[in-house]
DNA sequence: GCCGTTTTCGGCCCGACTGTTTTCAGTCG
């Protein structure tokens, strides 16, 4: 059992537990549990066999170090099975119902018998809600309405698609009269590969302008809230905007506030109140001061909050970037003074994975030799598609040996200037094999190994076949080492640590995939790769010219895994990165 | 349930908004 599956049943155990009107404080232990296995790079099931100590992790206490060893030597929790006796895991559904949270969803259960949406959805129309104690005629309205948006897809948006979305939110209201400041802060801010809502910060000393603006946004469907410094609202496809309003001198406080993560600032605030001092989203405050009293930052005992280093240097930290704000390293890294200098779209010196319309990209060799120059780019690697991929049209040997040739004499046009590589994206197929000649492959400048087949192997079977691509002598890299899709289709079954430092042992590189459609690598293998030594290939994955502005996706998704400019290869000469494959890191 | 460079007991981040209320609980971020 791996990291991420305990995590998970820790966070059921917790779930049904507050469903149950636990003490609140026991439910964060287990979550706090949770993410700390989740985020680290030693596997627990490891740990348990070697009988180290776990409650040596901060975190992990008696109790869930018993549940982890449990877990991983017979496969249950006692414990949760008792409770799913008692509480049907059905009833998790409910807590996805916006206004809906564990207290009220609990009567419901307790006094309706409320197992799922489904019973939930009848109860309402027949007005059983409404006669409880505690819900009266808005809020089964207001549940009712939650209902419709918990069934529709309830995804979370990918984070281009975020950006798309902020992108018209700016344009409509950077114009909005006397508006002095407008960012946007959540886990778009941070990054994430996916992000549940959009938060928008203004400065301005007319509140009600800007939230007219925001309410006339021409995607608006409905207005969920508007308070006098909040609001927010639901679009058309049913993502959530907040809005809030603060003053100029909040500012800071509050993009520190509004772009989290939540853990980040727990933790945040845990060390101001050890320097006596309070952080909320108005500044930071002596505990005790006039103004603490009455969160009015023009009084006495406001200490900072304009700027959100200022935020961060009220309690003797630098300012830490909002890539990295997860409470996962970079408190340490700030405490030893080694915060990182993240990697940049600008330290990207070539693009080593791409397709043309050899197979199934949409433009020529030379099109995309192009659009890299206008990128700035000094090589880039044609990587199309081996024969297994008979849907893309992939390459066999002959049609490969001659898109080599034509590589060649392109090569000797540019000069200098710029380097194709006569490169291939080759299959791993579903016994293992490599899908071109060992002979063919030897003459290649780059091999990329991947797997497009035989992804419901078991995971033993897919760790094998890329292992065993790994210590294939003509294997540069593996691409896309999860196969993930998002908000598509799950990861594969792959035992990554096996795959980290099988990549040290040979010198391998893995692939973080800059694809906004796959972004894979995540942030958390990202960080277990450099954490082992293991160099980064960031890619595009183009099938297009237009493809290759992904590098910035990309970018975000390493800087989120406190990657560095060394620690990925193609921020190197071609020369250098030649030299580098195969040599164990 | 977990933790400790004031603590092995006593605290655990913090505030806005809404609805059902006579002063606050629940939900959300």
């Amino acid at each position: 059992m791996d990291n991420a599956k305990i995590a998970q049943q820790l966070e059921n155990l917790a779930s049904l537990l507050e469903f149950q009107g636990a003490n609140p404080f026991r439910l964060k232990a287990y979550r706090t549990g949770a993410q700390v296995i989740r985020d680290s790079a030693q596997s627990i099931a490891d740990a348990v066999a070697s009988h180290e100590d776990l409650t040596a992790w901060v975190g992990v206490g008696k109790s869930v170090a018993q549940k982890c060893i449990e877990l991983v030597q017979t496969g249950t929790m006692q414990q949760l099975v008792e409770i799913q006796k008692e509480v049907p895991p059905t009833v998790l559904d409910l807590l996805r119902v916006p206004n809906l949270g564990p207290k009220k969803a609990a009567v419901l259960f307790k006094e309706l018998q409320i197992e799922n949406l489904e019973q939930l959805k009848r109860a309402c129309q027949q007005n059983e809600v409404q006669k409880l104690k505690g819900f009266a005629a808005k809020t089964q309205q207001a549940i009712l309405d939650g209902i419709a948006i918990a069934e529709q897809a309830n995804q979370r948006m990918r984070w281009d698609q975020a950006d798309q979305v902020v992108d018209a939110l700016r344009m409509h209201l950077q114009d909005v009269p006397m508006l002095k400041r407008l960012e946007f802060a959540g886990s778009y801010r941070r990054g994430k590969e996916t992000v549940g809502d959009i938060d928008i910060l203004v400065v301005s000393d007319d509140h009600t302008i800007v939230m007219d603006r925001l309410g006339s946004f021409p995607d608006l469907a409905s207005t969920i809230v508007r308070g006098g410094t909040k609001m927010s609202i639901r679009l058309e496809n049913g993502f959530q905007v907040d809005l809030r309003v603060v003053p100029e001198i909040s500012f800071g406080a509050a993009l520190q506030y509004f772009t989290g993560s939540q853990t980040h600032n727990v933790e945040l605030r845990h060390r101001a109140k050890q320097q006596n001092l309070k952080i909320n989203e108005w500044g930071v405050f002596q505990i005790g001061s006039p103004a603490e009293l009455e969160n009015n930052p023009s009084l006495d005992g406001w200490v900072a909050g304009k700027e959100e280093q200022d935020v961060y240097q009220s309690v003797s930290l630098p300012w830490i970037d909002p890539h990295l704000r997860e409470n996962r390293e970079e408190f340490a890294w700030a405490d030893a003074d080694q915060l990182p200098k993240l990697l940049e779209l600008e330290d990207i010196r070539g693009d080593l994975h791409m397709h043309s319309t050899a197979t199934d990209g949409k433009n020529t060799i030379r099109e995309m030799i192009q659009a890299a120059q206008a990128l700035g780019l000094q090589y880039i690697a044609i990587t199309d598609h081996s024969q297994r991929v008979a849907v893309a049209g992939g390459l066999d040997e002959t049609r490969l040996l001659k898109q080599w040739k034509e590589i060649d004499i392109l090569n000797a046009e540019l000069g200098t200037q710029f380097t194709v590589l006569k490169s291939i994206e080759c299959d791993i197929r579903e016994n293992g094999d490599m899908d071109l000649s060992d002979d063919v492959l030897a003459e290649a400048d780059w091999v990329m190994a991947s797997i497009h087949f035989g992804i419901k192997q078991s995971r033993q079977e897919i760790t094998d076949r890329i292992l065993g691509a790994i210590e294939h002598p003509s294997v540069s890299a593996i691409s896309h080492p999860t196969g993930r899709l998002l908000n598509r289709r799950p990861a594969y079954e792959v035992d990554m640590a096996a795959v980290i430092s099988h990549a040290k042992k040979y010198g391998k590189f893995l692939e973080l995939n800059a694809s906004s459609k796959r972004l894979d690598l995540n942030d958390i293998h990202l960080t277990h790769a450099r954490q082992a030594g293991v160099r980064i290939v960031i890619s595009t994955d183009a099938h297009s010219t237009d493809g290759l502005a992904s590098m910035r996706y990309g970018i975000i998704q390493a800087r989120r895994a406190g990657l560095t400019q060394q620690h990925v290869v193609n921020t190197r000469s071609w020369p250098e990165i030649k030299a580098m494959i195969g040599v164990p890191s």
